[in-house]
DNA sequence: CTATGGCACGGATT
DNA sequence: AATCCGTGCCATAG
């Protein structure tokens, strides 16, 4: 018969791999894509669009959640509550394989960092993260595409504060950065001109009003539409191209264009986000997990009557369909119950991690995660692989990195190093962790050094600390 | 001689 | 079965 196998959630073992005859592989990335192919396929499979709660199938308002539900469902602890991907994955995200660190980065580190450099300025400390956010989430021409919603939604933001981010960036050197498109990263062009000469001002209505007319070098309709002369028209233009430029990214890197580099502290719309609980803050945490799909899939209940009501006549076919639909809604709940789980556990173990910082990272395996839960070790890899979460801070990382064995203490030598007089050895650094009860041999310090990008003692000696400082 | 980085091995994890 | 990680030993740079 055949059968369909969620390989993100189901262990995969040779012997199963046998007895399978036909193997439907759903993978975490391309999910979404496998849930349309097989509506496409399956008749008997339906989707709804309108928002249910997943557990108890309330039909919800927008962006409404059905909390009492999730409560009770896990008697206490965090609330862990799925909520359907407002935003499709953009194709750039969808093509990571690997490490999230693969992300597309579009803009090059230096354009990034230097446009940081000139921000610390002006920019409240508390808005770093969404600046370094929005920066990392612009295209290769400087845009940026997503949403100001989406971008508050990821980075726990208000909507006024990210707006008044992307103001301030694309004031900054290369102006117009981190608008919506070429139109509105000239007109932000135009804004840095402090003189406001008649020609700025015909530009800007140009720009404003007739942007369409440009495109299609239609003089004559933008002189008519602005009441003004042709020539006055085509001076403007002149000056609008000698002056700005369309694609402010181009500007900054010119032809020179540098492999990217991202910051592998920022990554794109995060698969869970995990906040603090706005009416408690030391009350459990909210744990929101993104479905790939956006809706509730289930047996068409119609197909279902249409069988039982013909038992006779319904084809062989149509009970495959029948089955097979089954199956794949068993396998897609049990995958997002597992998740719950999953995070429900990962949230109680790290809670101090979550809201603390690195230090506080608990080395734990996914095998004792899958013991916890009673799942195959390989569910957990699975689960937890290519996924990333938002932490209640801002900050995005790879969901792996709750496994991180060595996290907390490659965190705390980075501290010892910085807040250090003169140059510890690697040897020293032993000892002192030693006293803190971490039994690490030398040379694994100097790994964790090498990881973080500090320099050896002797090198380091005064200055440079603050490189990795920075991250 | 000391502090580090390279290679590689064994055990744990996935 | 494949991979990752901490370490020990040894060569080398200072």
């Amino acid at each position: 018969m055949l059968q369909i196998q969620d390989q993100s959630l189901r262990p995969l073992t040779t012997a199963h791999l046998a007895q399978t005859m036909s193997l439907l592989v759903l993978s975490n990335l391309d999910l979404q894509e496998k849930v349309m192919q097989e509506l496409a396929d399956n008749p008997a499979l339906e989707l709804i669009e309108e928002r249910v709660c997943p557990i108890c199938h309330r039909p919800l308002k927008k962006g409404e959640r059905c909390l009492e539900c999730s409560r009770k469902n896990q008697d206490e602890g965090p609330i862990v509550f799925l909520s359907p991907r407002d935003s499709m994955r953009t194709p750039r995200s969808t093509q990571l394989e690997d490490d999230l660190i693969d992300l597309e980065p579009a803009a090059p580190e230096n354009l990034t960092l230097s446009v940081l450099e000139q921000l610390a300025i002006d920019l409240d400390p508390s808005d770093h993260q969404l600046a370094s956010y929005i920066l990392s989430s612009l295209d290769e021409n400087g845009f940026l595409q997503d949403h100001p919603i989406l971008i508050a939604r990821a980075t726990h933001s208000s909507l006024t504060q990210v707006h008044a981010v992307i103001d301030l960036i694309s004031h900054v050197d290369p102006p117009g950065l981190a608008t919506a498109g070429p139109r509105e990263a000239l007109i932000a062009q135009l804004d840095q001109f402090p003189q406001k000469s008649p020609l700025t001002k015909i530009a800007k209505s140009i720009l404003e009003e007739t942007f369409a007319e440009l495109g299609r070098r239609d003089f004559e309709g933008i002189a008519m539409r602005l009441d003004t002369s042709v020539s006055q028209v085509r001076k403007a233009i002149a000056f609008i191209h000698d002056n700005l430029t369309p694609y402010p990214a181009k500007a900054f890197w010119g032809s020179g264009r540098q492999p990217a580099a991202p910051d592998p502290n920022v990554y794109h719309t995060p698969d869970i986000l995990i906040s603090c609980n706005p009416i408690d803050p030391d009350g459990p945490l909210m744990v929101e997990i993104f479905s790939a799909i956006s809706g509730w899939l289930r047996v068409n209940p119609l197909f279902r009557k249409a069988i039982s009501n013909n038992r006779k006549e319904a084809s062989e076919e149509w009970l495959k369909h029948m089955e097979r639909a089954a199956l794949f809604v068993k396998c897609l709940q049990q995958r997002s119950n597992t998740m719950r789980q999953l995070m429900r556990v990962l949230v109680i173990e790290q809670r101090k991690f979550i809201l603390h910082g690195d230090r506080f990272l608990k080395p734990m395996t996914r095998a004792y995660l899958a013991k916890q839960i009673k799942v195959h070790e390989s569910t957990i890899s699975r689960a937890v692989a290519h996924k990333s979460v938002a932490l209640p801070n801002g900050r995005i990382i790879p969901l792996n990195r709750f496994f991180d064995r060595s996290l907390s203490v490659r965190d705390r030598i980075k501290e010892i190093i910085i807040s250090e007089p003169k140059a510890y050895t690697d040897d020293q650094i032993v000892d002192i962790l030693h006293k803190e009860n971490i039994r690490i041999a030398r040379r694994t310090v100097a790994k964790y050094r090498a990881i973080e990008g500090i320099l050896p003692a002797r090198l380091r000696h005064k200055k440079s600390a603050q490189v990795a400082a920075r991250v």
